[in-house]
DNA sequence: TTCTTTCATAATCAAATGGTTATGGAATGG
DNA sequence: CCATTCCATAACCATTTGATTATGAAAGAA
């Protein structure tokens, strides 16, 4: 009764994982987790990198699926997806229960 | 007293998620874990890349803290750390609470 | 309309990365 | 002693990747 398919899982899995290897755009979604949805500029303006980066670390997100888009008049508006760390938690709880029991309590599972 | 400090955990945060983004070392770390110690030799016969990058590959996982080496004459065994996925775990404990406290109000928006 | 803001894309570059083959050092076995 | 097995390192190559500046489209402001 899941939503998410099997493909998609895997196919995102490794997508996931590389996206969140950089440290440039854990930190970029590490603050629209904290601070909610936010557009290029805000971004822009906390990252410490330049608007292109931006934008192209905020595709590799996307791709990854870890971030919704929302676009309004000349602006972009980036969120983190509800969601969006499934794949990466369900690969969590198969391959790292074996080392750490803490994180099973994540909701999120849903398998 | 010195366990974990911020910048070793900082250092290895990013350490652990590099080494995990990639299909390769994923799946000889899904190996050790499924089937416990083993060494290089075993794993180059499953991994499907050449013996020299198994080393490589072996080489960074211990870098990133996620699996221990024992050699033994000329054999080199590697196991899967216990724990080693804490900083990783930690990381998912506390973006993937922030995340799902988020989001719990807004299930069903996402497109 | 014209100027400005916001963003994505293209061109470019240096560094990192995944892969290979070649080599050499230690153990093990004849 | 000599050959073999196991492993790590070196040398090398192609691709990816993180970053920059330059450019252009599109929306808003004047």
């Amino acid at each position: 009764m899941t939503k998410t398919n099997r493909e998609d899982r895997g196919a995102t899995i490794d997508a996931q994982f590389k996206a969140l290897s950089d440290g440039t755009r854990r930190a970029l979604l590490e603050h629209l987790v904290r601070e909610g949805e936010q557009s290029v500029h805000a971004l822009t303006a906390v990252s410490g990198v330049s608007q292109p980066m931006v934008s192209r670390h905020m595709a590799k997100l996307k791709r990854a699926e870890l971030v919704t888009v929302r676009r309004a008049g000349r602006e972009t508006f980036y969120a983190a997806r509800a969601k969006g760390l499934a794949p990466v938690v369900q690969w969590m709880a198969v391959y790292g229960a074996l080392w750490s029991q803490r994180f099973t309590a994540l909701e999120g599972i849903e398998a």
